[in-house]
DNA sequence: TTGAAAGCGCTAACAA
DNA sequence: TTGTTAGCGCTTTCAA
């Protein structure tokens, strides 16, 4: 069977024998450590240029017994996983781990994508919104540094980095009870870990504020906010919570179709001020979860525990910040 | 420095002794290859689960030469690519093959995500929508599998599996000539080599179907659409076709908002069928580009060069297909 | 059917 | 500053 590059790739030997050079010292002077004098550095760079050398990583991986891999599980079809990976690539350059993704599809689910991360012998997984158990979580830390993004989880040895969803959500609340509005709904009551922090945010920042707060159930995507728009129509509701981002575009548009005024007859919100939140034409108040400040600690976590011999669980919790756009206003009088 | 997992893994070497067995025998055992004994390929099974053994693909990525990995660059951001990749995943599984991603993010473009597969030894990339120049694409060719998807390029080398694009707005513009459109524009033309095959294929059945089609700027977001409905109100136009499901969306958003009737007054149309434009409350008539069979054809294409030895170029269209929903309708008449 | 031994391409001691 | 020597954990001859 026919080797996929036709002609065999140079290896270091091949670049240290036509430098003149020992293997161990071309080593050194691509992996730009201290110890060859200038004069050689630059011989052999100049010779591994020419031959269009490329380390193997599989054998320096075996050689050094370290793959300085970070494995990210994400649900690929989340815009908010996209941004929290967008900025988890940016933290890994900087702290020089490479990065590789690991998608949860229809055919290959969590677990499945958790162990083409093991196989390619990551030294950290970082989970989006993991759906995995507490046990198994726990397993998983056992051998593995695991920081799980954006969900709680009391897995002993696994890192959690997450907003306060319920702090976040209270927020929303408050901001709403200011404008006057007296008759809230939240939209979203799945079942993740995720979803009910919202709500028991929700409900308890309703109770302190005094005001009527239902929850309508319902998933994460546009649909379930279009179902729930049309579901509350003509309610006595005056302003919708949404649980994301997504859930809040199904409701705009659903309400945009019906003719209702936003924010003049029902204000709207978000929740993770998405690129989609930022459109112009959409410019949903929303909260910002920090994913920035999210993806950067959790490579942080791993860093530490893989570079600095951290052992002890750590959880970071991000402040959400309410960020107020155009589909929230005063509510009708009536 | 510690290294990551607390306690050494266990090796093959392990599992052999605690077997009882030579090492090779044991490879052979838990590759399922034939040779051993049924006696002792469960023997060896039985110790490898009860010491929890992984094969480090590092080491036997060595000994063997085949990574047998298939890497993916994408844009993080896209829905569409999220959608092929989807399939991709699907089609490597079957294939015996691993897929790992790399993303083009704002900090990582696509040269960097092509360099991180590079290293990791990915046999073959598939490269979704890729901007490299031809000369660059014909450069990667030479030494690695490489299929663009969803983009021509006649670089030497290089598979290629796309849509006809331009087939596929031709459908669009006789099913609203169909309608008794006669005043069309196209959204998005933007400077890509897939904007610019939509714009060509616009052009010309506008033409055949004696129409006018004006082309109006734009690039391939949500926020382009917008801007182009602002621009277009009030002409002589009766049907958009936008040049993906996204900007269709855009469009879409802000007709709602202005009270304009879709289709009643205007038509509008996308392209990708997205999940976007499946959605009840969108119900977009867009193109499907047949992204299943797109992923499908790519990892084909790439294990065909790989176990196949095949050398020579291919190039592989897939017929679009209209998909005709509730965003379009009868031209008004005036 | 099994085992011994030789590498894969690299890094890390250690010696010069 | 440079070179020599052992491996890393696996697969693969080849011989038993």
């Amino acid at each position: 069977m026919p080797l996929p590059p036709a002609r065999r790739a140079p290896t270091l030997g091949d670049v240290a024998a036509a430098a003149g050079v020992s293997k161990a010292l071309a080593s050194l002077a691509l992996r730009g450590a201290d110890g060859p004098s200038a004069a050689s550095r630059a011989r052999v760079e100049e010779v591994a240029a020419r031959l269009g050398y490329r380390a193997d990583r599989a054998a320096s991986l075996l050689a050094r017994r370290r793959s300085h891999l970070l494995g990210v599980v994400m649900q690929v079809r989340s815009s908010y996983h996209a941004e929290l990976v967008d900025h988890v690539q940016a933290a890994a350059d900087e702290a020089g781990y490479e990065m590789v993704l690991s998608p949860v599809t229809r055919t290959h689910d969590e677990e499945r994508a958790v162990r083409t991360l093991l196989d390619e012998r990551c030294e950290a997984l970082l989970l989006l919104g993991p759906d995995a158990p507490t046990a198994r979580l726990q397993a998983l830390a056992a051998e593995r540094a695991v920081v799980a993004v954006g969900r709680r989880t009391s897995a002993p040895g696994v890192d959690v980095v997450r907003s306060a969803d319920d702090v976040g959500v209270g927020l929303v609340v408050a901001h709403l009870a200011g404008l006057g509005h007296r008759e809230l709904a939240l939209v979203g009551g799945g079942s993740g870990v995720i979803a009910r922090d919202r709500r028991r945010g929700f409900e308890q920042a309703a109770r302190a504020s005094g005001l009527r707060g239902r929850v309508l159930p319902g998933g994460s995507t546009e649909e379930d906010g279009a179902s729930a728009a049309r579901a509350l129509m003509g309610g006595g509701t005056t302003a919708v919570v949404a649980q994301n981002d997504r859930v809040a575009l199904g409701v705009l548009d659903v309400l945009a179709r019906a003719g209702v005024d936003v924010p003049g007859a029902l204000s709207v919100t978000g929740y993770d001020d998405s690129a989609l939140a930022r459109l112009a034409h959409v410019d949903l108040t929303t909260v910002d979860q920090g994913a920035e400040a999210q993806a950067r600690a959790a490579v942080a976590a791993a860093v530490e525990r893989l570079d600095g011999g951290r052992t002890a669980r750590r959880e970071v919790v991000v402040e959400p910040r309410l960020v107020v756009r155009g589909t929230t206003g005063p509510a009708p009088h009536d």
